[in-house]
DNA sequence: TAGATTGTTAATCGATTAACAATC
DNA sequence: TAGATTGTTAATCGATTAACAATC
């Protein structure tokens, strides 16, 4: 294992070649290459093999990878090979398509506190949880020591709402509101803005 | 404007300095530089200066940027000076919570077809649409010359239908489906999965 | 005018690719 | 063994930053 600092560009793409390596593992291939592992995920044999061996020697020449050892080591890097509890804020259209969301389960992330500032909506039941009220958001999520949260609120409230939960101690965002947030360093933030994504192809039209 | 290859990594970041301008812009505030656009987005002034500089000389020394003229150039980059039909593919609970979603309309954007493959959700209301079979997918798309479509099937029906989408003339792919997919030259993707976000960022914590 | 800020150049920094010895 | 593929080095390529003349 290098000690050294990791580029923020190769974090970037392990969860993308984790993803690719357990589709390989589901349905049952035991072993794949970089050439094979970057014609699925569309990134150079070369640059996997770099990426990859940032973080140790897990390949065999002449054979390739052992998936489900990638998989374990990736995992071990990435931190998911246990579950976060993660809290999440807005139940909106948005916030509920989440709440039901089964692809958190096998990747490392389950969803233990939900929150809306709508009193009619606190007390209402999601799967086995309740909805609390944002203005509890700091206590509960303290309680819990959860660490990343999920922000579906809308544009107007989500800076305000992320500088509770950094009080609160979180350090990692997912933010769906489409606006840019600041926090302080240490919290990361991931943005999902549909608009933004769709904005970014069409200049190629 | 200059009309030699601009960088991809620019143009992905136009969308997030249009949508801070207009933020902006909604607040009433009438000029910026960009040392104050940086901040909000959290990117170094001399890029910012740079990026937009790729096409034309948009600011005024002493003085700054007009942002409303700022945004009508950038709108006019991205091609989002105008409204983009969309199609939408899989009406589950992401698929539902996107038909919802306010934050397209003022972006560029509005979903004029939906699609689903369970015949009990066939003819389904959507607003003032009718849920379509993924089967006559091709041809309504064909007919109405949609170029962008968001997918939100599950991952195991994610290639086919993108091979599908690609078929009836899509150029544009929103992926929803946490699932590598393979598209010919010419047609992007961009992908929006969760938990290849979160875990982006539980190697930090 | 004086102060502020752009657009741009050159320097620096970082990321990607090509190539190949090592070795399974 | 022969063929395949890794891990790694060096070269290339591209992106970011710093600095400043131009100018509003």
């Amino acid at each position: 294992m290098n000690a050294e600092k990791i580029p923020d560009i190769i974090i970037g793409r392990l969860p993308i070649y984790l993803r690719a390596l357990q589709h390989m593992f589901d349905r049952g291939i035991q072993t794949t290459s970089s050439q094979e592992l970057g014609e699925v995920v569309g990134i150079s044999a070369a640059q996997i093999r770099k990426d990859i061996s940032q973080f140790g020697e897990f390949g065999k020449q002449g054979t390739g990878y052992n998936i489900q050892f990638l998989l374990g080591r990736l995992r071990e890097i990435l931190k998911v090979n246990r579950t976060w509890e993660v809290a999440l804020v807005g139940m909106g259209d948005m916030g509920h398509a989440l709440s039901r969301y089964q692809g958190f389960a096998n990747r490392g992330f389950h969803i233990a506190l939900f929150f809306d500032n709508d009193q009619s909506k606190v007390g209402q039941k999601v799967g086995d949880f309740v909805v609390k009220d944002t203005a509890d958001l700091a206590e509960e999520i303290r309680k819990e020591g959860i660490k990343i949260a999920m922000l579906t609120v809308p544009p107007s409230a989500a800076q305000e709402v992320a500088d509770q939960l950094v009080k609160a101690g979180i350090k990692a965002i997912l933010n769906y509101s489409p606006i840019s947030i600041n926090v302080p360093p240490g919290v990361k933030v991931q943005y999902i803005d549909p608009s933004t994504h769709l904005q970014r192809m069409t200049y190629y039209l």
